[in-house]
DNA sequence: TAGACGTGGGC
DNA sequence: TGCCCAAGTCT
């Protein structure tokens, strides 16, 4: 141990060199990664990024393993209908990775012959890759010397070097000083490395810092400020939205349901029709006006209440039993739902509304999650 | 450029 | 329990 209480600030490369060693005893075994010395197949970096995308590891993996038994390569990929690909996507979120998945992959299949991009730029011009994903996947996937900044590497950098600036002012700077440690070789190990770092040890609330490779270099924790940077700006209020959604039975028990536009929110995505979400409550007889279908609806008691990032959704629900068979939409047996693709809230829709068949009595249950 | 865009898990 | 946040991208 050094006698000094302060340390000169080690240069990058020795940084980069801690690391590695690190990540070389600590490595965590993931579906997507290659073993060690190996380099793991363009196709699978890239699925797994896409899916890594603001989601964990832990979400991620069955996820990634289903879509690779199932698309083994990117031409296989391209080949599926986007309603199957939206279907197995459900439940992951950010639905628009899933059409921007698929388009990604028919660009790639039929404009670079079933090959990607190796370098950060070609990466780049496709549908759905950003400035992370790229670096990541010509880092990870082809060993060039890139620096794919996530929010592990933004927080392990910001505490690093102790950038105070709030975030996402400080991107620019904790861009610049992560690419500064980048080393000349394993590029992609040394991401994997500072992700792996973020995640298991200098995480977000109460940093495992006795444990930290860089625990003698790392500024904030000289300063005992690790457990406050990043700093961030102050999040605005999330609005709540409210609709109502109409549970239309057939008489042969098939229920109505209509795909939602291609863009913009659950975009492609299945769902039970229903009134637009908008801030003021909606009154039943308002509501009837909206129905898809002519039926005498009921409204069953309770809601069902789901948060999205940026903003909070009531929606009741009224059910009713119609002859009409000329709606717009699609009428689906109930034990054919499970072939439709349904985002998160709609099962929840579901859940609810078929918990209540018609001409029972409402249900009284406030349905929450 | 700031807001839109999902969901589930941890505390 | 409600808030935070997770391997971001697009417009």
């Amino acid at each position: 141990m050094s006698r000094t209480t302060q340390k000169a600030s080690p240069k990058p490369p020795a940084l980069a060199a801690t690391l590695l060693q690190w990540y070389d005893r600590h490595r965590r075994v993931l579906p997507w990664r290659a073993l060690p010395g190996k380099r793991m197949d363009p196709y699978r970096v890239w699925l797994s990024e896409i899916m890594l995308q603001q989601t964990t590891v832990a979400t991620v993996g069955p996820y990634f393993t289903r879509f690779l038994e199932r698309w083994p390569d990117v031409k296989a990929l391209a080949a599926a209908p986007l309603d199957d690909v939206l279907h197995a996507w459900q439940g992951l979120g950010y639905y628009a990775r899933a059409r921007n998945l698929h388009a990604c992959a028919r660009v790639v299949a039929t404009e670079h012959g079933g090959k990607f991009p190796d370098t950060e730029e070609g990466l780049l011009t496709l549908p759905g890759i950003g400035a992370y994903t790229a670096a990541a996947v010509a880092a990870i996937a082809f060993d060039r010397k890139a620096a794919p900044v996530d929010g592990n590497i933004e927080r392990v950098v910001a505490r690093l070097f102790l950038v105070r600036t709030p975030l996402p002012a400080a991107k620019p700077e904790l861009r610049r000083l992560a690419a500064s440690l980048v080393p000349e070789t394993r590029a992609g190990d040394f991401a994997q490395a500072a992700m792996d770092l973020g995640a298991t040890i200098c995480t977000p609330k109460k940093p495992k810092c006795v444990l930290c490779p860089w625990r003698e270099a790392c500024r904030a924790r000289q300063e005992g400020v690790a457990e406050t940077l990043p700093a961030r700006m102050p999040k605005k209020t999330k609005p709540t939205r409210r609709g109502v959604a109409f549970w239309a039975v057939r008489g042969d028990g098939a229920v109505l349901l209509r795909r939602r536009p291609e863009s913009g929110l659950l975009g492609g995505m299945m769902e039970v029709p229903s009134t637009e979400w908008r801030g003021e409550p909606w009154s039943d007889a308002e509501a009837r006006e909206a129905a898809p279908v002519a039926a005498r609806w009921r409204a069953l008691t309770g809601v069902v209440l789901h948060s999205f990032t940026h903003f909070d959704l009531e929606l009741r629900i009224l059910v009713g039993k119609t002859a009409a068979r000329t709606a717009t939409g699609k009428w689906v047996q109930p034990q054919a739902l499970g072939g439709e693709a349904l985002p998160t809230v709609m099962k929840k829709v579901i859940a609810f509304a078929s918990g209540a068949p018609v001409g029972a009595p409402s249900r009284k249950v406030r349905e929450e999650e």
